[in-house]
DNA sequence: TTTTACATTTTTGAATGCAAAATCTGGGAT
DNA sequence: ATCCCAGATTTTGCATTCAAAAATGTAAAA
């Protein structure tokens, strides 16, 4: 197995909530289930340190990162900033055939939204936002945007919605495509912000600092 | 010696360009000199390798990365969308001391562009923006801002600059003070977003794709 | 002289072993 | 019963070791 696999592999267990935050990292069991010897296992625990989803302490293991409301607030900060950036990029960058491509994305999702599908409108969320940095052009933009929305990723997508927020978020993102579809950077670049920070208001609100026992279950308000 | 000081010493030995861009890392050299052996070493090279300073290539071991101009233009555009977020965060959060700290560190840069120190001025320089970094007081922000300007500091700040274009940085630094002092955050947003193009400009103008034998002197022009 | 095939050496990537640190356990004092 | 401390156990962090892959060198053939 490949580095960059083992680093994947924890990550995806991480951010899967196997391990909750603030929860001891089972070396020894880790390295059986990926079978791998701890050397590889501990490369792949430090870049995921610097990463920020996981927490060393030395000379007493490393632990899953617990992200306190700061650490969501200030990562909601951050994430708006980037989105902000690729919105005004991707107008200018991104084709008439991407373009379409987010239609069809955004007219699929509207059809979840209408199914009350909150599983699949997250899904389809995700991949217009994610459609966006990739139309900004720019890979060291999109990393940065990776690995920020990967840490706030469950808070994200896994917080309750009521009908009026939901609503307002399916208006606001009418209002995306059709920034993009006018290539107007600045509206874009605008509206991601008021998006953002709506969903982020949503996220604290719904009191998301993560501690042991953070129930991650899906819920529909 | 501790993880994070491995990291930080041989990160510091690639920003010096002591192991130039594109050139095999020594990892017996390396491990010889910090007295330690390949283990440590090794998850260090990981951990800069996805900081992006070190290319990892499997079986082939490990070089230090080499910038393309589209990457430099890349880092260049994500560093112009953290600074601008952080300036308007800054306006929202900066404290009076901290400003008058900012002021401060203003005029002596401009006492070192009075003097033609060109080496002191970039000093002074860094450390205002790196200070307006610090006053958005988001830690998120601020460890992106420091992984991104490291990949670019060597072209950023060892840049040649005509006396037109050092007039015009100093010029904008005047306009960044007094848009920080009106707490006037769109401003600030505005001005570090020109100021980092004019800089990206002279950067790339100056042919700055890193090669195996990129001249790093200081050249005054 | 250049090229190709092969053996040797070096280097890489990962497993194992070992010393130091932390945690756990149980018995005795308060 | 509770608290505390000494010994045992586990876990961590690093050095070393080992197998596999790549690089290098050599010699024969074109």
């Amino acid at each position: 197995m490949l580095h960059e696999e083992v680093v994947g592999r924890i990550r995806a267990i991480l951010l899967d909530g196997e391990i909750p935050p603030g929860a001891r990292i089972p070396e020894r069991e880790l390295c059986e289930r990926l079978e791998i010897s701890r050397t590889p296992l501990r490369e792949a625990l430090k870049v995921l340190a610097a990463e920020g989803l996981v927490q060393l302490l030395p000379h007493r293991g490393s632990r899953a990162a617990k992200l306190t409301d700061k650490d969501m607030r200030d990562l909601f900060e951050v994430c708006q900033g980037l989105e902000a950036l690729a919105g005004e990029l991707a107008c200018e960058r991104i084709t008439d055939a991407e373009i379409d491509e987010i239609a069809a994305a955004h007219a699929a999702m509207v059809l979840h939204y209408r199914d009350g599908d909150l599983i699949q409108y997250y899904r389809g969320n995700r991949a217009i936002h994610e459609a966006i940095v990739t139309a900004a052009g720019n890979p060291v933009l999109a990393g940065l945007y990776t690995s920020v929305t990967a840490r706030i990723r469950r808070a994200r997508y896994v917080t309750p919605m009521t009908p009026q927020r939901w609503a307002l978020a399916v208006k606001e993102h009418d209002a995306i495509l059709n920034a993009l579809q006018r290539r107007d950077g600045a509206g874009l670049s605008h509206i991601l912000r008021a998006h953002l920070r709506h969903k982020r208001e949503e996220v604290l609100q719904a009191g998301f600092a993560e501690t042991e026992g953070t129930d991650l279950t899906l819920r529909i308000a």
